[in-house]
DNA sequence: CATCCGTCTAGAT
DNA sequence: TAGACGGATG
């Protein structure tokens, strides 16, 4: 997202910049713009499940153009979603949802090019894909590092350390975060834009001497950003004016004549967005990053840097206590959302199997220079033991269980993940062939009468290349097979695995039927540890799949009203196999949508819809091994069931003034939801046409 | 005049 | 997914 319109706004702060003008220079990279560009030429093939490396192959080619310019790269991943924006995140998952069903119905129209557009919106890139990336880079000793939170604040970190001199991203926030040289719409043949941070005093057009990078900064919060909406009717243009005729330093202060500044007489600042611009402002400055050279989490900046207080710093991130946890986060190592660990990489190890052909950089790595060097200039000695601050790695874990094992379980549940698309489509797809299509478009998926467990059996996968004209209950997930019976499943699906798999099926269906009523949504906090306690213990045999079967399923009651309510619902229960297999995060997103949809469409209450947003945020955004803050968030959420995001608890009043005052004459009946959900920091939810 | 809002399209091979 | 673009709005 980022700042709307902030490139264009920068011109003057920017020059056209070739790869061949910085030789020998770091640049750290905002990995996820690649990888969701690679993404693109494998859409189809990942939405199908598909197992296919091309978007590994489309940030090699970057790397290696980097490298032929003699430029040492440092791959920057995201980490956790701040609960800020965990809220984005989820309508995200809900815009893939939409695609991928839409994906599905064209398919069945036979509109393939359509369909083809839309399964390109619907995949997501997952950190399983990051990771396979992050061996490839590995193995050519190409540095990569997952930050805690967001990469941005990890790249201004680097930035700012002058590990990296620096930064190619296309997201426009790195300029908030500080970063002083950003590289946006690099191409292949070596040409991005520069943008420089000594120069921005030229884009918002004030003398060098008036001007102050906290300026720049908080003109862009106000003109809305990430963690804050902007003022109505404040864009760039006008936070520029007003943060140049300003004078005062204390926005507190100084938010306040934003109405008689601007000649905005209508204009209300209330108490509660000058609090939130502050937790916006100590966001960008002291969000939680990674240092690989002292080999801990630190913030951007220190606090006392700016002598901001920690109150506003709700949003910035939480240290990680256990340093293990946070090394191997940062090298990638973990599932950021799970802390599940799927690697044991570790810097200087040799590896496995270092493939032939592969030409290995001889930059010297981020992870091997000593831990007391605080710039990246001489002086380094490079180690091949851990540093003195870091933990020893384990073999054996407390359990007694080896390492690798764990590995291996925890990619087998995220290779379940990444299928899950065949997984759900065989279910969640009305059989319409038979259907006349006259009740077509986007209407028909409230027509449709809700089709029942055993009907959505019979589903095709309309993402398989071909018509499947077999038995019409088909499970081709091998990785489901693998994890419900790894010992007994062939590699190559077959007859065998179909029956085998029915039957799986059927008794989960069984299951269904005498589920315990036991939502996280409604279940005490007791039990709710019970649920999150439950755990390691339960190996991938069925044994254990049945058990949490019947702690994480639906409520028969639920499921039952949701078909009641909205056929499209039925697409949760699939998923929910895979689910129940994953962590917390996406099952409990999954009982969140049924609650979404069992509110009434026409006039949705915004209670139920920011509550079920709340509980997502705090669950999606915590791993599940930290139950007791899970429950603390849980606790805060339920006490203010209408606070969302950065949005303190805001009073109607307070709502109908923003309304009032300055979008009347456009509401509409169904508007004022909308509005108030703005007044809470969010946008419009993308409607699908 | 700046902002706002909806629509279009590049992104890869 | 987000940036660009053009028309509507205040």
């Amino acid at each position: 997202m980022g700042i709307t319109g902030l490139i264009p706004f920068l011109e003057k702060a920017s020059s056209k910049l070739q790869l061949k003008d910085i030789r020998g220079s770091t640049v750290a990279v905002d990995t996820y713009c690649w990888l969701h560009k690679g993404v693109f030429s494998c859409a189809e093939k990942l939405a199908r499940g598909e197992d296919c490396d091309q978007y590994v192959q489309y940030c090699l080619k970057y790397i290696q153009m980097l490298l032929s310019y003699d430029i040492k790269p440092i791959l920057v991943f995201d980490g956790q979603h701040l609960p800020a924006k965990a809220l984005t995140e989820k309508r995200r998952r809900e815009s893939r949802q939409q695609s991928k069903q839409r994906a599905a119905e064209l398919l069945r129209l036979g509109r393939v090019e359509e369909a083809r557009s839309h399964m390109r919106r619907c995949v997501d890139v997952t950190h399983e894909m990051a990771l396979r990336l992050i061996r490839e880079c590995r193995n050519r000793n190409v540095d990569c590092i997952v930050a805690p939170y967001e990469a941005d604040a990890q790249m201004a970190w680097l930035n700012k350390a002058n590990i990296a001199q620096y930064i190619i991203t296309e997201d426009s926030d790195l300029t908030l975060f500080g970063a002083q040289k950003v590289i946006f719409k690099l191409d292949l043949n070596g040409c991005g834009l520069l943008v420089e941070a000594d120069k921005l005093y030229l884009a918002m057009g004030c003398r060098q001497e008036k001007y102050q990078f906290d300026k720049f900064r908080r003109m862009c919060i106000l003109s809305g950003c990430d963690y804050l909406d902007s003022l109505p009717g404040i864009g760039l243009a006008k936070a520029c004016k007003f943060m140049l005729k300003t004078e005062q330093d204390d926005m507190r202060i100084a938010l306040k004549k934003i109405p008689s500044y601007l000649n905005m007489s209508k204009l209300e600042v209330d108490d509660d967005y000058i609090e939130n611009f502050m937790k916006a402002e100590a966001t960008f400055k002291h969000m939680f990053i990674y240092n690989p050279l002292q080999r801990r989490m630190e913030r951007l900046c220190t606090l006392e840097e700016y002598a901001t207080d920690v109150s506003y710093c709700s949003n910035a991130g939480t240290l990680l206590e256990d340093s293990h946890l946070a090394l191997h986060l940062a090298l990638g190592n973990l599932n950021p959302f799970s802390l599940k660990r799927l690697d044991s990489w570790e810097p200087g190890k040799a590896l496995p199997a270092a493939p032939k052909n592969t030409k290995r950089s001889k930059h010297k790595s981020i992870w091997l220079t000593n831990a007391s060097t605080g710039q990246n200039q001489g002086n380094e000695q490079p180690q091949n033991g851990p540093s003195p601050c870091a933990l020893f790695f384990k073999n054996l874990d407390f359990v007694g269980q080896t390492i690798d094992e764990e590995i291996q379980a925890n990619v087998r549940l995220e290779q379940a993940k990444q299928t899950e698309a065949q997984v759900f489509s065989m279910y969640s797809f009305k059989s319409k062939r038979r259907r006349s299509p006259s009740g077509g478009g986007s209407t028909d998926r409230e027509r449709t009468p809700p089709p029942s467990p055993v009907q959505t059996r019979s589903r095709h996968n309309p993402f398989a290349k071909e018509p499947l004209l077999r038995s019409p209950v088909v499970c081709e997930n091998s990785s489901l097979l693998r994890l419900l019976s790894p010992k007994k499943c062939s590699p190559v699906g077959g007859g065998a695995d179909e029956t085998r798999v029915n039957s799986l099926k059927r008794s989960i269906f069984a299951k269904e039927q005498q589920v315990e009523v036991r939502s996280r949504f409604f279940a005490t906090q007791a039990e709710q540890q019970q649920q999150e306690q439950q755990p390691k213990e339960e190996e991938l045999g069925s044994s254990g799949l049945n058990k949490k079967l019947r702690l994480e399923t639906y409520s028969t009651d639920m499921v039952l009203a949701e078909e009641d309510e909205k056929p499209s619902s039925n697409e949760m229960k699939p998923s929910l196999e895979s689910d129940q297999l994953e962590d917390s995060k996406d099952s409990a997103n999954l009982r969140i949508k049924s609650l979404d949809t069992l509110k009434s469409e026409p006039a949705p209450s915004d209670t139920i819809n920011l509550l079920s947003d709340d509980s997502c945020s705090s669950e999606a955004t915590l791993p599940s091994s930290q139950e007791a803050a899970t429950v603390q968030r849980n606790n805060f959420f339920v006490s203010n069931t209408r606070r969302v995001g950065l949005s303190k608890p805001t009073t109607t009043t307070t709502a109908k003034k923003g309304l009032s005052k300055s979008k009347n004459s456009k509401l509409t009946s169904s508007s004022p939801n909308q509005t108030k959900l703005s007044m809470f920091g969010f946008q419009k939810r993308p409607v699908l046409k």
